[in-house]
DNA sequence: GCATGATACCTAGAAACAATAGGTATAAGT
DNA sequence: ACTTATACCTATTGTTTCTAGGTATCATGC
């Protein structure tokens, strides 16, 4: 039933994993906690969403990783591969191309 | 595997649908061309994904339907209730928020 | 007269994705 | 001692979309 948090939401997890990831390494539950924080709290994936999502990623080759250990705690920070790269670019151009096309439909007064 | 088709749409036929309807009554048929058209070929969703829609929207009360036969060829026309007026305007608020929030995090150069 | 393509409806089954709801373990604060 | 925050993880469920069919009428080309 839980509709209105699924809405629209798909392959976005992706993509800002992949957009927050170019900027500089990060670690899955301070990914989790950027999405929330940079999107004024409009969108907030729970750590079940990101961290199957990175371990894809890094399996097909879009991400590599590197283990730290940070005050007793181990993280594992993710970096973007090239191949990540182009995937990143592709799926923004995609992500641009299907918001334009959405936006000019609810906006036009179809040929009034 | 068809990755690229899908990503990103999630809500988004029923957005579509709704909005295409609320300027005026149309058929199934005529709303998967309509949504092609529109997009400039950029978004085209099958009749499998069209007609079961409309069924759960008119199910829902956010739909009414009324049968007309044109050239021999029966057509089910769709109107948008008040409720389903509704529903298009939660669906749209929805939708520019979320898209604000990813516009944000796309651009900006995370606190350079 | 027959075949093809366009119009117009429909559904069942599969696949993809996100959401939920757990689980483990360390550190820090009360 | 207990709770909260940090930090990782996965299995199951649920929603939605996609694929791939199926039926029938009408118009067109051969």
């Amino acid at each position: 039933m839980a509709l209105a948090q699924s809405a629209f939401l798909n392959g976005v997890p992706e993509l800002l994993v992949l957009r927050l990831l170019r900027d500089r390494e990060m670690y899955g539950y301070e990914i989790v906690q950027a999405i929330r924080d940079a999107s004024g709290e409009a969108i907030g994936f729970a750590e079940g969403v990101i961290y199957p999502l990175l371990h894809a990623l890094e399996r097909d080759g879009a991400l590599t990783t590197r283990r730290q250990t940070v005050n007793g705690r181990s993280r594992v920070y993710y970096s973007v591969t090239p191949s990540g790269a182009g995937r990143l670019a592709a799926l923004a151009a995609q992500w641009r191309n299907l918001n334009q096309a959405i936006a000019g439909i609810l906006a036009e007064p179809r040929h009034a």
